[in-house]
DNA sequence: CTCCTTTAGTTGACTTTGTCCACATTTAAT
DNA sequence: ATTAAATGTGGACAAAGTCAACTAAAGGAG
């Protein structure tokens, strides 16, 4: 693989860091941190959703995760509900207010994303789009 | 802006996240954060480098990147070497301990690259780099 | 020059985040 | 039946990051 190509990948990598970066440090404004809102995320996506899934997909320690899932019960954001199938397995639920509280999260992110792209076109930003989707498919079939 | 656009971006960003971790939890193996690499990386690219610039472009707090600073100083990754001209500013330099960690890094960092493309096609690793070159552009043209 | 502001960096005290290891249970596998 | 693997918890700790107060030098504006 050509060298020139690896440090554009690389460049466009620290590149990417800043821009995540930046989306990141907003999500403060709401008192929770990313991780937090990329778990009531998850929850929200998926059906029979344990910890585990949560720990793989956003690769954290079981422990860890046990602590922010408690922290999250105790404000009311989740729930468990032990599987009855499966006594070690603790499904996830958003309350009410997890709900809620997730809802403003993506309310606000979609606008980040908005704020990111405003004063391109509509082709560019659809430029980007593609890129992106192009990007993901590639690396997805090869990997993860 | 369309919402499946947003929604697609969006994924994009949780998708890039999740890459982004793996680079970086393999570049512990090193003994050395992502976070001082990067110090060390920037320091190397750049002339005349104090510690300010490395705040703005890496995000970090004031009081930590000091702190950091003075962590490489003492493992004699770096120099200090205070500015002739402006009693304030520091200079930053790797030693050539530091160049030869950072050559280590780099080294490591390429073959990182390598593996997560390996298995796909010259062409098709090009149509990446290209979709990178173009959300990079479009970004850089309109922000940061 | 003097007063005020800005820039650069440091220090102390602190919180948040993340890691490691041992452990208890429950299920799956041979 | 015994062993191994999966799920989750808890303690103890280390790393990462934050906040406010501070020093010191430089850059003005009058």
């Amino acid at each position: 693989m050509d060298k020139e190509i690896i440090d554009d990948i690389r460049q466009f990598n620290r590149f990417y860091t800043k821009v995540l970066g930046l989306f990141n440090t907003q999500i403060l404004d709401t008192d929770y941190s990313l991780t937090e809102a990329r778990i009531l995320f998850e929850i929200s996506e998926r059906t029979e959703c344990i910890a585990n899934n949560l720990v793989q997909e956003l690769n954290i320690d079981r422990s860890y995760m046990s602590r922010i899932l408690r922290k999250l019960e105790r404000q009311e954001l989740i729930e468990k509900k032990s599987s009855t199938t499966d006594n070690r397995k603790n499904f996830l639920f958003l309350t009410k207010k997890g709900e809620e509280l997730l809802d403003k999260i993506n309310i606000q992110s979609d606008e980040q994303v908005n704020q990111l792209f405003n004063g391109l076109t509509e082709s560019e930003i659809n430029e980007i789009r593609i890129s992106m989707l192009k990007i993901k498919e590639k690396i997805d079939k090869n990997k993860l």
